[in-house]
Order: C-alpha cells, then structure tokens, then sequence
DNA sequence: TTATTAAAAGACAAAAAGGTCTTTTAATAT
DNA sequence: ATATTAAAAGACCTTTTTGTCTTTTAATAA
C-alpha cells in the first residue's frame, strides 16, 4: 500500500509522539531499533521530515526529535502526500492517466468505494491519535512489543 | 495501488478478451496502443503472461493473444499476485513484517477493513466479468475510448 | 575552551521497477 | 521452398526506491 519510506516515517513518528507524551526524546538510534528499520536510513527520513517542518529536533547532549505540538494532530494524509505524493487518494485503479468519471475505467465504481474508504481513514487519524490509541491499546510498531512486557 | 506492469496486465487482457469476443486475436502493437503502453514493455509483460499460462498466443500471420477459456474467469486476484505477490492482500497497513491480530498495529483495525475490500473485488472480479461490462457500459481502457465514438 | 554528543548534509551504492531493442523461433501465405 | 509476419528470448539500459556511510554543524557538559 504505502512505500516504505511512508511506513517508516509514520512508525516512527508515532513512537517519536509517544515518548514525547512521556517526557522523553528519543534520537535517530532509539527510533529506528523499535520501529525496526535501517539506522541510515531512518535518519534521512527524519531529517527530510525536519526539513518539510513535520517533526522538529535538537542537537547535541540530550537531543532528538519530538514533534511540534501544532503539527501532531495533522491528518496522516497530509504527511503521506509530502512522501509519496496523492496517486493513491485520486488515481484509478486501473491505472488511467486520471480518474474521471466521464471515462471510467471497468473498476471505477468498487475501485472508488476503496479509495474513498483510505482517505476516510488517512484523513481521520492523527500522529496524535495513533500514539494515545497505542499507549491505551496493546499495540505495536516493530516486532517487539514492549507496551506490554508486564503480561507474566 | 497496483504496479504499473500489474496495470498493464489487467488492461491489455481486459482488453484482449473483448476482442476475443468479437473473433479477434489482437497483437501486441494493437493492446499496446490500444491500453496506452509502451510497446517493449508490453510485449515483456505478454510473453511473461504467456508462459504463465494466463494468456496464449500464436505467432506468424493472424496470430495474436487470446485467453484460454478456462482462465478467463480466473478471479483477478491470481493474475496479481502472479505479478507482484499477496503483499497487499495480507500485508500490514503500516508496514509490520506480518500483520497479527495478537501484535497488531496502530492501524490494524480500521486496514484490515479496507484490505478486505481490496480482496473481495479483486476476488469477485475476473477479466470476463470485466469485459463484458466493458462492453455494455460506456468504459475505458486508455485515454481514447473507442467503445462509443458513435455519440454524435 | 575543549570534548562529547547527536543531528544535518550530502556523496555513494545496491536493488527493484520500468522500459528498450536485437536476435531467434514459429507460424502462415505465396 | 521462401518470404513475411508476429511472438519468444534475452541482453541491455534508465529511473526510482531503498539503503549506507563520511563529513560537517550545532548543541551541551566538563
Ligand atoms: S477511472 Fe479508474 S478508478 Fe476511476
Ligand atoms: S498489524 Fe498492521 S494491519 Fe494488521
């Protein structure tokens, strides 16, 4: 569905808002061992991201990144489109040069329920709100989940 | 959504399979022009497809593509996966190496609807279906739809 | 002010996807 | 038989995606 990079960054950004609700702020290191993706390449995304103003960071002693409290409740689709762009909130899924409903392609009508379905829910959900959802819920963002070690 | 050449399968069988219906056995020169896709790259596709088993062929003068008739209502859904894999029919929405009910994502829930979706139209779809509504309805397959050029 | 820490910048490289082209093989028509 | 047609095979190339690594900049701590 989503690329890789898109995975990663929204991964991480969730666990970044986390430890952020918990008064901490993880670095590129910490971030890219739980969300279980390469340490180089996690910092790239997170610089671009930094760049585009998605998340912030600091330098140095004790530095890292956290997001800024203006941009956690932006609707994933907008992180989303600055990665990947917004073929899959408007393209067909035949893969006509536009969706256009004076030429439908044969999977236009179910196809469209689809897509309208994903910008339900990449609209609807925040970092935010997947962050408070994961720390109330069991829930996961790399292979170990250590929301809920205390289950012995 | 899909891959480009996942794409290009659909539409040019799609496509193929309405001109079977009509007796004829199109080339690749024709489905390439005819789906707008490059001509090489269409004629990879095909060859693929044909050693697959999901189209056949003949060479020399008339010769063409057509569907067996035993594959034509095969569900879109095998032609897919024999492209490009059952990632996006199994897959985690977030991008965990396997989605879990018992280590689910902060996204499981509400994807896990959506893919079902994806499954259950490209399981109940099948190029026939898919041609024989191309052909009642008014429908596309690339930018120039010959369908209904008698509108005037 | 110097050492240490951690992100920023940016070059580099491997793999996958997308695309092009030439040569060979197998049909048909003359 | 031979000329023609069209797919099969396979080499090759380009772009995008994914990933790696080194050097530089900025922050803090001693
Ligand atoms: S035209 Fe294909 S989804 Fe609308
Ligand atoms: S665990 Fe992510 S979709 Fe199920």
């Amino acid at each position: 569905m989503f690329k890789k990079e898109t995975e990663y960054a929204l991964r991480g950004m969730v666990y970044i808002q986390i430890q952020n609700l918990k008064d901490r702020r993880p670095g590129v290191a910490e971030i890219a061992h739980e969300i279980e993706a390469p340490f180089f390449y996690t910092a790239k995304i997170f610089q671009r991201l930094a760049k585009q103003g998605f998340v912030r960071s600091l330098k140095g002693k004790g530095g890292g990144f956290f997001l800024d409290p203006e941009k956690k409740d932006l609707p994933l689709k907008e992180i989303i489109i600055a990665i990947e762009g917004n073929e899959l909130f408007i393209g067909c899924g035949f893969g006509l040069k536009n969706c256009d409903e004076n030429n439908p392609c044969p999977l236009h009508q179910q196809y469209g329920l689809i897509r309208d379905e994903i910008n339900r829910l990449v609209s609807g959900e925040t970092i935010q709100s997947l962050a408070l959802s994961s720390m109330t819920k069991n829930v996961s963002l790399g292979f170990s989940r250590e929301n809920s070690e205390k289950k012995s």
